[in-house]
DNA sequence: GCCGTACTACGATGCCTATCGTACGAGTCG
DNA sequence: CGACTCGTACGATAGGCATCGTAGTACGGC
């Protein structure tokens, strides 16, 4: 009818309001997911899953994108072969205001003060 | 000389300088202790733990407190046979300008969209 | 000194999870 | 088609942790 099925393997998202903050809170409390985090709002728009470098195998950094997806933090989308990642930075921003600018800007803080 | 070791039993706590976001994030990701920073948060001053009336055992209870401590994100001192607990919210905030505030207002707005 | 209250310590239990390796499925390009 | 790349699925493993119950310690008041 309308859409096309884009790309063919759809991944499964929790909606806006499913999101709730523990479960946000529990995703960026480890260290690599803080790190993929922060790298995807550094860069403006999408990265794919083989831009990261992590100290980590790729069934690990699987894991790690799994989970920052089900708790609605990032949306994950196919193209081709490749997985695209994005924040969900505004509707997380309509859910918490303030609250990711705030903690990004701890985690850099952090970052500066313990030597990036 | 100076300080007659006020109370007699002392506690561990983090200086604010290793105070670690993921360590704070991790702490603040459990629906229980949540529970009792923004208890804590909405109370002037300090709060005994038997001020509390939570849906867990004392021991538990003992547990989450000891967890918030060791992460920076409260203070306990005893007063007596009590033991009195504080945010260590200006030194999270010298930390983390901005982040305790973004993040307790958050917790409100998601406890009164999911209707307290 | 004795009792009650407040909180702790310790051990057990069951669940969750970060990590890995290997084997596989989906797309792209020759 | 065949090879290669990207990412998944599944099982295993080891460690972490939320919870409990019971027994114990510290303090304050009688």
């Amino acid at each position: 009818m309308s859409s096309p099925a884009v790309s063919s393997r759809d991944l499964p998202h929790p909606a806006r309001d499913e999101i709730r903050l523990e479960g946000v809170l529990h995703a960026l409390s480890d260290p690599m997911r803080l790190r993929i985090v922060r790298e995807l709002a550094g860069a403006r728009g999408e990265l794919s899953c083989s831009d990261f470098e992590l100290p980590v195998t790729k069934s690990t950094t699987t894991h790690h994108f799994r989970v920052l997806r089900e708790s609605g933090v990032i949306r994950q989308v196919y193209r081709g072969t490749a997985k695209m990642n994005g924040l969900r930075r505004d509707e997380l921003d309509e859910l918490f205001p303030g609250f990711m600018g705030a903690l990004l800007a701890a985690a850099d803080r952090q970052a500066v003060r313990l030597g990036d």
